[in-house]
DNA sequence: ATGCCTCAGCTCCTGAGA
């Protein structure tokens, strides 16, 4: 099974590239961040005669989360449950007896900022909701826009970017924290070439400088771990005319 | 230069993204 994750900044904007991607990567599960529309206008019909099936959870013009899925997803939730949220950021549901976590984790805006308090409250309510959903779960996959670097390896200019947003030791900690609860990024479980980014800005010709930073990654849990084949990023459609800032990431898992 | 793009919306500026 393909797993894949892509944030789209605006489905609206970015629905034809995305019905052109998944027509040349098919594949089996698609999360989807940054919808920026509310549930009524969710382009179900598009998805459903590209051959897929949807479950979506919008909000007016900012997050909103989707996935994407060639047969149903099952046992549905949306956001954490029991963690009072007014942002729409989070969707759970089972597909081929995987449970996938799609999440757009709040980007927090910079240290000390109330913002950034929200984003590390945040990230204690997911690991907790991670936490159970292993516990019943065994074979589990949580994607997404992370909006947090691992390390240096991750960061195009780590030494102007340190302690800033998505590189702070807090962040890192809930980032390291979820790894401990048993998940392992598919990313580093192969050779990659270095310099290997999932976001770039639009501004200064951040994409063609390749000025970017690694924020958007697939989680698999340990039983998941033997089976995956691959973990990739797909540069492809940053090149598109108006691209959304966030390229795709590709994983396969022998299930 | 708290900017440089891009997007949404109570749209001709502002807030937010990362």
């Amino acid at each position: 099974m393909k797993f894949a994750t892509w944030n789209v900044n605006s489905l609206s904007v970015r629905l034809p590239q995305v019905l052109d991607w998944l027509q040349s990567n098919p594949v089996d599960v698609l999360a989807l961040q940054e919808l920026k529309l509310t549930d009524e206008k969710f382009p179900v019909d598009a998805f459903t005669a590209a051959g897929y099936s949807s479950v979506w959870f919008g909000q007016k013009t900012y997050n909103g989360v989707a996935l994407i899925s060639r047969t149903p997803a099952a046992g549905v939730v949306k956001n954490i449950p029991g963690f009072d949220d007014d942002m729409s950021r989070v969707i759970t549901g089972t597909v081929h007896g995987v449970r996938v976590i799609g999440a757009y984790f709040p980007n927090g805006q910079a240290p000390g900022s109330d913002k950034f308090e929200y984003k590390m409250e945040w990230l204690t309510a997911l690991r907790r909701w991670v936490k159970e959903e292993l516990a019943t779960h065994p074979h589990l996959v949580l994607m997404g826009d992370y909006n947090i670097t691992f390390d240096d390896a991750d960061v195009w200019d780590p030494e102007g970017l340190r302690d800033t947003i998505h590189c702070t030791e807090e962040e890192r900690y809930h980032l390291r924290a979820l790894i401990a609860l048993g998940l392992t990024d598919s990313h580093r479980l192969f050779e990659q070439p270095p310099r290997t980014f999932s976001w770039w800005d639009y501004r200064d010709f951040g994409f063609r400088r390749n000025r970017g930073l690694r924020i958007d990654h697939i989680l698999v849990s340990s039983a998941l771990k033997p089976l995956v084949q691959s973990c990739e990023i797909d540069k492809g459609p940053r090149k598109n005319e108006r691209p959304s800032d966030h390229a795709p990431v590709v994983v396969d898992i022998a299930v």
